[in-house]
DNA sequence: GTGGTCTAGACCACT
DNA sequence: GTGGTCTAGACCACG
């Protein structure tokens, strides 16, 4: 059973939270395929937000193509996620690690730094740690 | 000379990126105690943004203790900058490592890949333009 | 000044329209990049709707990279709307075009039909007439 | 032997689909008048769907006057099938092809592109397999 | 029961 | 002023 939870504290706001934990589990496998995920309500019931705070979550990772919502039945993950080009892939992975890079060099932060927290976080994630 | 220059494509409000490059230039050497920054209107003009957006960049790290202004003359560097705590630092880094890391893996990339991408981007920055 | 009106009769809900009336606009070339568009209680007070259904339409917008928002500033078209590959293009309308096949063909419709409509309407966009 | 079949990537309903595919084989003869359909369980089994599903679309079809449901004997085609006006149909298909046009245009592909695409795909569904 | 849309109104952050 | 988020509650369509 899967945990879902809200830090009220944060600066993201709570569909982006939701959003992140969702993309979490489907990263680290503990959620698969198919996989059918709680009701809008029952989400909405667990998180106590509203409703559509859970809709608006469910409904972008739908655009992203990581969910599929059909209608009267529930939400899954989708069966399978569209798999962009390997150049695709290279860039949209350079432009994030982009602006990784200047967030870090903003905050003058090491090279050295960065690279081992990104690889921690890697190793965490292949390890199916829970969040 | 430096260069001040925002990426309206960033997720960051221009007033918070322009505070983060303020503080990298201050931490980087480039901007030392005492030194005279642009004025409101002539930096307003650089970015191409509102004066009142440089205003609160300004103030905001007046209160932080990184900027003084004197009233009539101008904006300058305190004499002791205020630098982020090195766990501040730690922290907010990680959690964009993390996300960079979900997103990788839901596109089951290579960690090797994306370490890769992550060292050119943050050896680009280091060679390449002032920014 | 290019007018905005919703068909409250419709089966398409009203974001959907006002999307729809978007994109026509900009395909006809009424709009062009870098417009602004009206805002967001703007616009809700034209189509006598809740600004939040405003906000759906133009955000939708901003995820198919037709618009872009700046917070505090407005809503406006996209300079460089992303251009896909030409082979990714072909891909694209040709799923579109068995969508109109296939429903013209549950509707018993002539193929001759169906291809007058489509070139009727490529002419109508391409002479500008306003919807 | 009829084919029946749903596309769950589809806008429409399900129980629309096979409404219109109904319709289909009743307009290109396939269907005669006094016909026998298969039995709802059936038909919830081939399409994999709930029975209330084809419940909807049985008796929504019977209230347009196309089928007829014998207590206890099963579903069957009208003797005088109703069939679509022809300008209900045409301004149906027009505002898909304006959808169509719409879309192509701001991908800015040629015309005689989405009418080639059109016609290849018109044609693969008549020589093609029976949905 | 399920998801999808919409309203009225609030509060926040940014310019 | 602008856009962004959220709530509380309603109504509809689908299965």
């Amino acid at each position: 059973m899967l945990h879902f939870e809200l830090d009220t504290q944060s600066a993201l706001p709570a569909y982006r939270q939701l959003m992140d934990q969702l993309k979490y589990y489907t990263a680290s496998g503990a959620l698969g395929p198919g996989d059918r995920l709680p009701s809008i309500r029952t989400m909405a019931r667990t998180l106590r937000v509203n409703p559509t705070t859970v809709v608006k979550a469910y409904t972008e990772l739908e655009h992203e193509g990581v969910l599929e919502s059909r209608h009267g039945v529930g939400v899954f993950l989708s069966a399978s996620p569209a798999r962009p080009s390997l150049e695709e892939l290279r860039e949209a992975l350079r432009e994030r690690a982009r602006r990784l890079a200047v967030e870090a060099a903003q905050m003058s932060a090491e090279p050295e730094l960065v690279l081992q927290l990104v690889q921690e976080e890697l190793e965490a994630l292949r390890n199916g740690e829970a969040k």
